[in-house]
DNA sequence: TCTTTTGATCCGTGATCACACTTGCTTTGA
DNA sequence: TCAAAGCAAGTGTGATCACGGATCAAAAGA
């Protein structure tokens, strides 16, 4: 099996030519759209889709995207009504609260287990985004949000790769998918507060996990994770009954 | 809101008649009906499922049976094949270990969060399903698995349910319906090695429930956990590849 | 006898349609 | 003027069909 025909096509070096194509269907790229959407908070929360305005807006049939709807609902992204109709959760204290401690719990252990794990190429890589992250951010003035939170998704994934737990992974995509739309409301109510601390906060865990010390690592991540839910958390105390309607 | 409507129909003691009828869709049936025949092991790990087949078996369409897998496939519970056929995730020891370690942490957290709000009634009732088992087993010499799994199951989840994280939940739900494969034969693998500890094992967590001591409940749920998986690892070990075909 | 090719069959994907239910607005009545 | 009945547009669910790709077995060739 691990064998090549001898009618593969072999490079001169010995190894394969040619990697197998991804075969991308429709409702996969319905699905990676409206995932992208939901973490980068582009989507209201308590905003109700249908599937119908969903094709066509997306220029396809009905059928990829209520199969799409599906998985998000089953990931808890998205939530079914009574009525069978989705919407995006709305965000409340409790919710913001629950989100908040299990994220730490479980990307806790996941840094925790990538700190002892990680080789010197795989903190170099995550150092590199976070040179990166600092280039864009002397470059432009003004702030650009979706890039800054698909970098804080490239950085946090990064480290969780190397856990070495192809469980854990898909759980915290989830919890990332149900946090997303707080997290752009957060963003920007941290980001009054001043938003440096969270460079501040990376270079902390990337220093910790580069040690392989697990425990500085959980606990920088849990200030990193903690640090925009409690400007959000203020946020909703103060205003109030804004989002329960 | 809170007030009924004039021509709310109430009954003589002042409460409404009717509750609201559930609405139940083929493709719930379909899901809860491949939901439960995975989580109480029938379904061989490595077997091939194909839409057709299934919805000849339920006597439906294709149109439930494909929606309800896509769903199990975002639960991880099946996996999709490059082939976009979907089959049961065979059985290793690294993902048996993995599932372990996942497991105890969080549902872990989960019993200690539960350790610390349960109310006497709370208690009670998971001490019910315990006596339940009890006579069961005094009943019925030869041994009911499916009965048996279902019992287990109810148990761990009306102590997750008092944890009072809604997010947790369905990750927990998630967890055992991957490990559910496995834990058909790693039942079959420990009932031999004798498995009267396992009612002496969540008689020591309900114990520690009722004590509203977290850390006890913790780690003898981490016990519980880990005891089954220990004689399935055994026996993979030994008889080496033989689901690795 | 073994390899290759060809053909039929099966399967997943997506489109389209019919049906039942919900929702919101208009009309009708007091 | 207001509330209730009625109507119409919209929505999710499920069935059916067409199309492209995958799989497997039989047949043709070396």
């Amino acid at each position: 099996m691990t064998e090549f025909d001898a009618t593969t096509i072999q490079s001169s070096s010995g190894g394969p030519v040619f990697s197998p194509v991804e075969r991308e269907t429709v409702q996969d790229r319905v699905y990676a759209t409206l995932r992208s959407a939901l973490i980068c908070g582009l989507l209201e929360p308590g905003q109700v889709l249908t599937i119908r305005g969903l094709a066509e807006q997306l220029a396809t049939s009905t059928m990829p995207v209520r199969e799409a709807l599906g998985r998000l609902i089953s990931e808890k992204a998205v939530e079914a009504l009574p009525n069978r109709s989705v919407r995006v959760p709305p965000v409340t204290i409790a919710r913001l609260n629950d989100l908040v401690h299990v994220r730490t719990m479980i990307e806790g252990e996941a840094v925790a287990m990538a700190a002892q794990r990680m080789t010197k190429a795989d903190v170099s890589r995550v150092r590199t985004i976070l040179l990166e992250w600092d280039r864009m951010r002397s470059l432009s003035q003004e702030e650009d949000f979706d890039h800054e939170m698909r970098l804080n998704q490239n950085f946090h994934f990064e480290i969780y790769r190397c856990c070495g737990s192809s469980v854990m992974l898909p759980i915290i995509e989830s919890l990332w998918l149900q946090s997303g739309p707080c997290i752009r409301e957060a963003a920007y109510a941290f980001s009054e507060a001043g938003g440096v601390d969270t460079a501040h906060c990376h270079r902390v865990i990337v220093d910790a996990l580069e040690a392989g010390d697990a425990g500085a690592a959980r606990a920088a991540l849990a200030a990193d994770i903690e640090r925009p839910f409690t400007a959000l958390r203020q946020r909703l105390t103060t205003q109030g009954a804004r989002t329960s309607a």
